[in-house]
DNA sequence: GGGGCATGTTGACCGCGTCAACATACAAGC
DNA sequence: GCTTGTATGTTGACGCGGTCAACATGCCCC
């Protein structure tokens, strides 16, 4: 019962913190989240965030948590549904990454930003990052059980996709794509040749 | 002769500006870049760099395009002594670009924040941008008139191999890679999958 | 050698993150 | 109920950073 968050003046600042400033970027973008303004649109002084973080980065970084979170829960969903027995969850799980990140630009972009993880040592942001390779580890692991991909370190070929979707993403999101391509079939492509890849690799 | 830089009170203060940028962004990340520390590194007053560029953006920006002049000229390179008749070229390509980054993370960083990128109206950087994309293209299309790789638009393949090594490269800058893994080991791997994966698409 | 423009300087302003001193509300014990 | 302590929120102030306007200075051209 220790960890009540409940109303002292406000109720649970903690909680609206990261929900607002999750909203605020979201809106506009990480330059638009300052303390004064994250605190006028809870009807509270700039000091009072400091009362939960110690200072705007930790904020931040909890907000980059929430993100994680997040897509760590679409990824997962992307379970439901699939035909089993193919490679086909592995598939959809690039690709709900990479339209969770075309959704959420800013949100995703804090993530991954140097902000945000420049506090490695946050236990919590490293939990939820670590938990998104997991995942990927694991579907692949099965992938390989059920011979759909080749064998050998499943956590180098996890790494190997992560690179993949999240490159796509991030050159989508920062605009360095031409945007006269079909993302959904770009994303198709990327998917695919990345499973090609994985699937057979020919000796050299 | 009308575009002599040359010395008015400082000499060529345009370039050394970028000059010094670049080299702060190295030494201590952007954090570390404000208009008044360029200045001083110059022996030049905090307003000076603002008959150059119309604002701090703006000289980014231009440190950004060097940016990407640098790695387009050291992605040039790895064209001369690879053996000619292989995919070999486009693996070393990804392997330079990749080890480009990890040389200069925040250089790397910047070229690919918000930052510089909120002002893809400069047609500068498009451009830089642009000759990196294009270079890639033009390697996969000679890839694929010897028969390395699969047919279809060559600038989707190029797309895919960017987004490729983009990704691992920007994981493994933000940390987000294991440091017990080897690198040159995943950096090996992460081609040689994109590779296969370009090289043979079977069919659904 | 004087006028005009390009370049550099300085003072000032504002917004920001942050801290310390202060204020207030809630909980618990008497 | 009242006191007291602590968690929470407020306010004033500081320093830093980007930026602009007014001013100063040097260079080129006529």
């Amino acid at each position: 019962m220790a960890e009540r968050d409940r109303a002292y003046h406000h109720g649970d600042l903690r909680s609206s913190l990261v929900e607002v400033a999750a909203a605020m970027i979201s809106e506009g973008g990480t330059a638009s989240v300052t303390m004064r303004a994250i605190g006028s649109r809870l009807g509270v002084s700039r000091g009072a965030p400091y009362r939960h973080f110690s200072d705007k980065t930790a904020l931040l970084v909890a907000v980059a948590v929430e993100g994680f979170k997040r897509l760590n829960r679409r990824l997962g969903a992307s379970d439901t549904g699939a035909s089993p027995s193919s490679v086909e969850k592995l598939r959809r799980m690039g690709e709900q990454y990479v339209r969770f990140a075309l959704e959420h630009p800013a949100h995703y972009r804090l993530m991954y930003g140097k902000e945000a993880l420049a506090r490695q040592d946050q236990p919590e942001l490293r939990e939820a990052a670590g938990a998104l390779l997991e995942n990927l580890v694991e579907v692949i692991r099965v992938h390989q059980q059920r011979g759909e991909i080749e064998g050998g370190d499943p956590r180098a070929h996890a790494y190997v996709a992560w690179s993949a979707v999240h490159g796509l993403a991030s050159l989508l999101i920062e605009k360095q794509i031409d945007p006269n391509v079909d993302v959904d079939e770009l994303i198709r492509q990327t998917t695919r040749t990345l499973l090609g890849g994985l699937r057979d690799r020919s000796p050299d």
